[in-house]
DNA sequence: GCATTGATTTAGACTGAGTCTAAAACTGGA
DNA sequence: TCCAGTTTTAGACTCAGTCTAAATCAATGC
């Protein structure tokens, strides 16, 4: 449960509409990566009429202020992800399941060596939930 | 230049048609990593008559004999990758442009040690050319 | 309370990548 | 050459995501 969504959106400078609370409710406190399709359906459970358009309005507004954040892994939908703190993600093959995996779970050597300015990485692991 | 388009589509019991060959050519043998749009508009210039259903016809082939990998790293479309030997990508997030880098450019510690099957990681970096 | 005004929401039109379809063109073998 | 199977093609279609313009809402001042 997010401590306080209305106080998070004040705090960002966001106008808590009825509407941008219930998404803040549901999407800045899953373990999910859900798509806007599904943010839409769970958040209609309490706002039955909120439209499509808001769905997509707000959540690119949270992620413009970097309450979220979107992630692009596979099978060509965008989905978002609350944990804005560096982490990695592993995949399920079988059902596209997103899972995170903790930053300090893995070691990544040499970044420093290559011969780019790295902003951010991640290690992308795909395979079976076992 | 690929040594033998023809014989390489062969040698995975495709039927080399004008068509195919002329994909081949150019993807199996870039560096880039091109969109499928990107391939019509490469391929275009020598089978001017060529058409976009046979562009995706046939590097979904070539994606399901192993030729060809997808990728989806961001900006929302799929990009394909002639190499399909194991390497981690750098993405420009000026130009979005794909840099491969190698295997053994980088360590990963620990993959061993989650509590998942993984089938398969790479490590996708973010930043500038610089 | 009421009016004004800007912010927010809404339905539905629109876009663009990708898929599907059914007809036309092509191919290799008899 | 004929035939049957394969490949290509144009264009219809789908679906995620964006845009638009009208309707609704909310804060402020009177
Ligand atoms: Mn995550
Ligand atoms: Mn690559
Ligand atoms: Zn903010
Ligand atoms: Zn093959």
């Amino acid at each position: 449960m997010l401590a306080d969504p209305i106080q998070t959106l004040r705090d960002h400078g966001i106008q808590p509409s009825a509407q941008r609370v219930e998404v803040a409710r549901y999407v800045l406190d899953t373990d999910e990566h859900p798509s806007a399709d599904r943010v839409w359906e769970v958040v209609r459970e309490r706002q039955p009429t909120i439209s499509r358009a808001t769905i997509y309005n707000t959540l690119n507004l949270f992620v413009e202020h970097g309450l979220l954040r979107t992630l692009l892994l596979s099978e060509g939908h965008v989905v978002f992800d609350p944990k804005t703190n560096r982490h990695h993600h592993f995949v399920d093959e079988a059902t596209g399941r997103i899972v995170d995996v903790p930053w300090d779970a893995l070691d990544v050597g040499r970044i420093d060596e290559l011969p780019f300015e790295v902003a951010d990485y991640q290690v992308v692991l795909r395979g079976r939930l076992s």
